[in-house]
DNA sequence: ACCTGAACACCGTTCAAGT
DNA sequence: ACCTGAACACCGTTCAAGT
C-alpha cells in the first residue's frame, strides 16, 4: 500500500488509455508513459513487444463504447447502420489509434464483439454465408476507411470545418472552366453538409446495393 | 555544369519521389533528402513550409499513374469503376504518402484531374449536381478509405498475405460457438479471395446503390 | 539571397548492469 | 525476476551565423 505496484499489462494499458483520453493519441509515447507510471520507459518492453502492440490494446479498449445489443423491433438494416455509425464515431474520436486497428484485425475483445454483431445482423437479413462475409468486409472498408479520411477534419472545431468546406467549394468554383468544366459545374455541391451526412449517404447506398446484389446477383457492368 | 544546381521545389520533389520509389515512403526524411541533394536538411525549409507540404506534392506526383481519358464505348459506370480501381492501385503502392492525400483535398494537379474525370462520368450518368457530388464523395471514401485499410497487407508478399488470411479465418472458426455463433458460422468465408476482390465487390455494390438511390430516392430504413 | 551548422526537443528500442 | 540507466540510431524544426 502506498508503494508503487509492480508493473503489469493492465496497469500499463490503463495509464496509456488515460494519457490518450487526456492528451490525445500522439501523447502515448514510451517516455511519457514511463513518467505517468513512475517507471523507466524501457520497463514497458518487458510487458509489450513494442509500442504498436500496446496501441492495439488501447485501441480495442476505446471500442468498448460501441453498443451492439439487439434492440426490440429494430430491422437488421437499421441495426447494421447504427453499429457502423457508432463505430465511426469512436474512430473519429481517436484518429491516431485507429491507424493500428486498420492494418489487420486485432481479434481483441471489443473488435470481436462488433464483428460478431455485424455478422449476426447480416445473417438475420437472410444472406448466405459467403454473402454475409462479403457484405461485412464491404461495410468495414467503408466505415473504417471513411473514418480514416475524416478523422483529421473531425479534430478541428466545427466552425473551422465549415470554413474549410466553404473554401474548398469556392476553390473548385474558380477553376478554369475549359479544363475543369464538371468540377466548376458541381462545385457548389461539393463538401456540402457534414462529413457524417456524407458518410451516412454512402453507407445507405452501400447497404442498398448489397441487398439488391443478394437478391438479383451481381450487376453486369455494360 | 558539373556544379550543384541551386535548390528548387522541382529539384527537391524529384529527389524525394526517387527516394520514395527506391526506399519507400518512410525514407523520405529531411536528413536523407538533404544527403541525396547534397545540401543541409534545413535548406529544405526555405522551399517547403514543412515535410507534410513536400509529401503532399510527392503524393500528387504518384497520382500521375491514374489514367482518366474516356474510352470509346465505355459506359460511365465502367469508367468510374476503372478510375477507382486504378486510384486504389496507386495508393496501395505508396501507403505512407496516401495518409496525407486523405486528410483534405490537396487540389494539386493530378488530384484535380482525377476529381474532374469522376465528376465527368457521374454527370454522364444523368445525375443532378447534388447527386453527382454525393456520389463522388461516396466513391472517394470507399476507394481511398479501403486503400488505407489494405495498404499494410498489400506491402507483404502474396504468399504471406494468403497465409495471414488463412490464419484469421481459422482463428474465427475456433472461437467459442456459445459467445460467437455467427463468427463461427461464417468463418470459412471471411477474408476469402484477395483484398482487391473484396474492394471490387464493395465498389460494385456502392455503384449499384447510388444508381438505385438516384432513380428511386433514398430508401427508408424500416 | 540562400545555405550551413549547431542546437533543441523529441522518438523507439536494446542491453549490460544493478537489486 | 524485474527494472534502471545509458546508449544507439534516429526524427522535424529553428535560427544565428556565414558567404
Amino acid at each position: 500500500m502506498g508503494r508503487p505496484a509492480a508493473l503489469s499489462r493492465e496497469l500499463i494499458v490503463d495509464a496509456a488509455a488515460n494519457l490518450v483520453a487526456e492528451h490525445g493519441a500522439e501523447a502515448m509515447t514510451a517516455r511519457r508513459l514511463g513518467e505517468a507510471l513512475g517507471c523507466d520507459p524501457s520497463a514497458l518492453y518487458r510487458h509489450y513487444a513494442n509500442m504498436d502492440d500496446l496501441q492495439r490494446e488501447v485501441g480495442d479498449r476505446f471500442l468498448a463504447a460501441v453498443h451492439v445489443a439487439p434492440r426490440r423491433g429494430e430491422s437488421w438494416v437499421a441495426a447494421v447502420r447504427r453499429i457502423c455509425v457508432e463505430l465511426r464515431a469512436v474512430q473519429l474520436h481517436q484518429p491516431r489509434l485507429a491507424v493500428l486497428v486498420r492494418a489487420a484485425p486485432t481479434r481483441l475483445a471489443n473488435e470481436l464483439r462488433i464483428t460478431e454483431a455485424l455478422l449476426r445482423e447480416l445473417r438475420r437479413g437472410g444472406f448466405d454465408p459467403a454473402q454475409v462475409a462479403a457484405a461485412y468486409h464491404s461495410l468495414i472498408e467503408l466505415t473504417v476507411g471513411a473514418a480514416a479520411i475524416d478523422a483529421t477534419m473531425a479534430a478541428e472545431p466545427a466552425a473551422a470545418r465549415r470554413r474549410a468546406y466553404r473554401e474548398w467549394r469556392a476553390h473548385y468554383g474558380t477553376l478554369d472552366p475549359a479544363e475543369f468544366p464538371n468540377a466548376v459545374a458541381v462545385a457548389g455541391h461539393l463538401y456540402e453538409g457534414s462529413a457524417d451526412d456524407r458518410f451516412v449517404f454512402a453507407l445507405d447506398a452501400l447497404l442498398l446495393g448489397i441487398r439488391v446484389t443478394a437478391q438479383n446477383g451481381a450487376p453486369s457492368v455494360p
